[in-house]
RNA sequence: GGAGCGGUAGUUAAGACGGUUAUAACGCCGGCCUGUCACGCCGGAGGCCGAGGGUUCGAGCCCCUUCCGCUCCGCCA
């Protein structure tokens, strides 16, 4: 008889004991009791997360998502209440009747909320019994990830995720409340709607009334926001659940939430107050931090000079260097033939052994990098095996325009730009965390601003949209769109926190005319423009507003402040890497009906054994 | 589409060069215990080593295939 099976049948056994509810009302939670609740009669109902058990004496610390309290079975008080009480386990359902008293003296725990306190039980209703949990309910049982998203809803009872939960809840009602005080109306758009070319893949709907078309469910709101401007609802936001048919990240869910804003009569630079504004009341009443404002601003010219990626994390320096002039006729081939040749200079960096260099070496081939040159300063010599080709005149310059000193180490990456960029701006990040130079509890916002409006898609062979095809071109740039499109800067901007995206927006196209110039440059004809967007063109017509926004990613948000790392941390039910759900086995095959409704048919029929009919 | 890490009692992990009966901790079950708080003490049960195939006298360990989880690249306006 496995230990499953005997639980099963202690827990038979016990479920004689369940009682109904009955008129029982709960007085109190489990962390809210405290000397000064001295005698008071209360009811509490929870789980029993530990169970102490003396023989006479039986303790259960008694658990909600708020807390614990501990409730004492006393043999000698209540011989009635302590006589069956020897039957709880862990989980077990149960509500107590009693009166609180404070421990006695010395035996108080200044670990617990509740640790001055316990409530004498007089009676108690066991509400259900349960199985041994697979995993036990504490935030330091480490478990594995499948387990966890199997049973989500026994890993969800652990503070740390109940925790998690309630911050998700104080971030959303805080950017609500703010939004509310400055009059901006909370607008629900469809879930099923057109699917657009642009973009990321779209998950599609198939309809039962209109066999062979699809909705697709929005990746934003953006067309119906932008609408609603149209609208005249001037001030509009929603907590809007987003889908993108794309490869998950530990921070990408195909299913997210944003907190999507748009405002009409406004530029860049309201948006952005209005947006700082709603992040400090966030950080106000989820964390208790008052944040510094106006968060400084970055162009993303400056943000892929100096940290080579658009999201810098600011918390510490360590800016890339752009050597490309110093090493023009080096001898050393592969550095004076680079379109781009930047370096990375970590102060003190110079202790790094050979098997740490080896490592970053192997990290930085992730972006495409074929090696990943390095000097270690000297007083006497520079340490590398690079350093053979480098002239006297070349060492000058380096040491000049990188500040080396003694003791430093120095990373060169030379190629092209996106591969020079991707490869010493993540090393960054990675160097600035081994040499533990990131600061703890450090806040640091920052806008990127000035981002192009196109870049160039190898795949497609056309210029697209770097944010969005709505996004409006800054004047000093406009004559460039379709003559220069890399040339042409959009009014965009994102608000990045620690080295991570958490909002991004831009003041929209409001006339027709800069629209369909967008479209143009885009590759589309004007057919297929209106075939695609043609009720969006058609309402521009009809008096636009100037108007622009910006939407946050509640779930990252989250992720940030409260420290997980992983975005499924602070998702109630989220999703595998595979885009599966592990709770609920979705998804799933359907029944041949189904389809047949829908005027679906499957390439290949599922497997017999698989197959629901 | 690609790269890497992992899968061994309920859980988390250990398992030397391929060699008796696969370890430990916690949990679970039973007993004892009136001030514990991750209670303590004594005893016990618990395994298809992810799955399938192969090599071998012999496989948790080596080889092949496959499934699952995680991290990353591509992808993500």
């Amino acid at each position: 008889m496995s230990q499953y099976d005997e639980g099963q049948d202690i827990q038979k056994e016990h479920a004689r004991h369940v009682r109904p509810l009955g008129d029982w009302r709960r007085t109190h939670t489990c962390c809210e009791l405290t000397v000064a609740d001295n005698g008071r009669d209360v009811c509490l109902m929870g789980w029993v997360q530990y169970r102490r058990d003396h023989g006479g004496l039986i303790f259960v610390d008694l658990r909600d998502r708020r807390g614990l309290t501990q409730i004492v079975f006393s043999p000698e008080i209540a011989p009635a209440a302590h006589a069956d009480a020897h039957i709880l386990r862990s989980e077990y359902v149960l509500a107590i009747k009693g009166s609180v008293r404070p421990r006695p003296e010395g035996m108080a725990n200044p670990q617990m909320l509740t640790g001055g306190v316990e409530v004498v039980v007089t009676e108690w209703k066991l509400l259900a019994t349960a199985k041994t949990p697979p995993f036990p309910v504490e935030d330091r049982a480490e478990v594995g990830e499948n387990l966890r998203l199997q049973r989500r809803y026994i890993d969800l009872r652990r503070p740390q995720m109940a925790r998690n939960l309630a911050l998700r809840h104080n971030i959303a009602q805080a950017a609500r409340a703010h939004l509310n005080s400055l009059e901006f109306l909370e607008v629900e758009t469809p879930l099923l709607t057109k699917s657009t070319p642009e973009g990321a893949r779209d998950f599609l709907v198939p309809s039962r009334p209109n066999q062979g078309r699809f909705y697709a469910l929005p990746q934003s709101p953006q067309q119906f926001k932008q609408l609603l401007m149209m609208s005249g609802v001037d001030r509009y936001y929603q907590i809007a659940r987003c889908f993108r048919d794309e490869d998950l990240r530990a921070d990408r869910q195909p299913e997210f939430t944003q907190i999507d804003i748009e405002m009409s009569f406004v530029d860049e630079a309201q948006v952005m107050e209005m947006a700082e504004g709603l992040m400090a009341r966030v950080f106000r009443d989820a964390m208790n931090v008052e944040l510094a404002r106006p968060f400084p601003r970055m162009t993303w010219d400056e943000a892929m000079r100096d940290y080579g990626v658009d999201k810098p994390d600011t918390r510490f320096d360590l800016k890339l260097r752009d050597v490309t002039a110093c090493v023009r006729g080096s001898g050393f081939k592969l550095f004076a033939a680079a379109p781009l040749v930047k370096a990375l200079c970590v102060p003190g960096g110079a202790t790094l052994s050979r098997k740490d260099i080896d490592d970053h070496t192997e990290f930085v081939k992730i972006y495409g990098a074929q090696g990943l040159a390095w000097i270690k300063i000297h007083e006497a010599e520079w340490q590398s095996p690079i350093a053979k080709f480098l002239s006297d005149d070349e060492r000058a310059a380096l040491t000049r325009e990188i500040g080396l000193k003694p003791g430093d180490i120095v990373f060169f990456q030379a190629g092209e730009p996106d591969m020079v960029n991707a490869a010493l701006g993540n090393l960054r990040v990675r160097l600035a965390h081994q040499f533990g130079l990131v600061p703890a509890d450090a806040w640091n916002f920052l806008w990127v601003t000035d981002f192009p409006l196109f870049e160039y898609s190898e795949e497609d062979n056309r210029w697209v949209a770097c944010h969005h095809p709505f996004t409006s071109v800054q004047d000093a740039t406009a004559g460039c769109i379709l003559t220069e499109p890399a040339r042409a800067k959009a009014r965009a901007y994102d608000m990045v926190l620690n080295g991570n995206e958490v909002g991004g927006g831009s003041i929209r196209n409001h006339t027709p005319e800069a629209q369909a110039l967008m479209f143009e440059a885009l590759g589309f004809t004007a057919e297929s423009a209106m075939d695609q967007f043609g009720y969006f063109i058609q309402a521009l017509e009809y008096g636009t507003p100037p108007h622009g926004g910006i939407a946050f990613g509640l779930d990252r948000i989250a992720m940030l402040l409260a420290g997980a790392s992983s975005i499924r941390d602070v998702i109630a039910f989220p999703k595998t890497q595979k885009a599966t759900c592990l709770l609920t086995d979705a998804p799933d095959v359907v029944a041949a009906k189904q389809l047949r409704e829908l005027g679906l048919k499957l390439r290949e029929a599922p497997a017999p054994e698989i197959s629901k009919e």
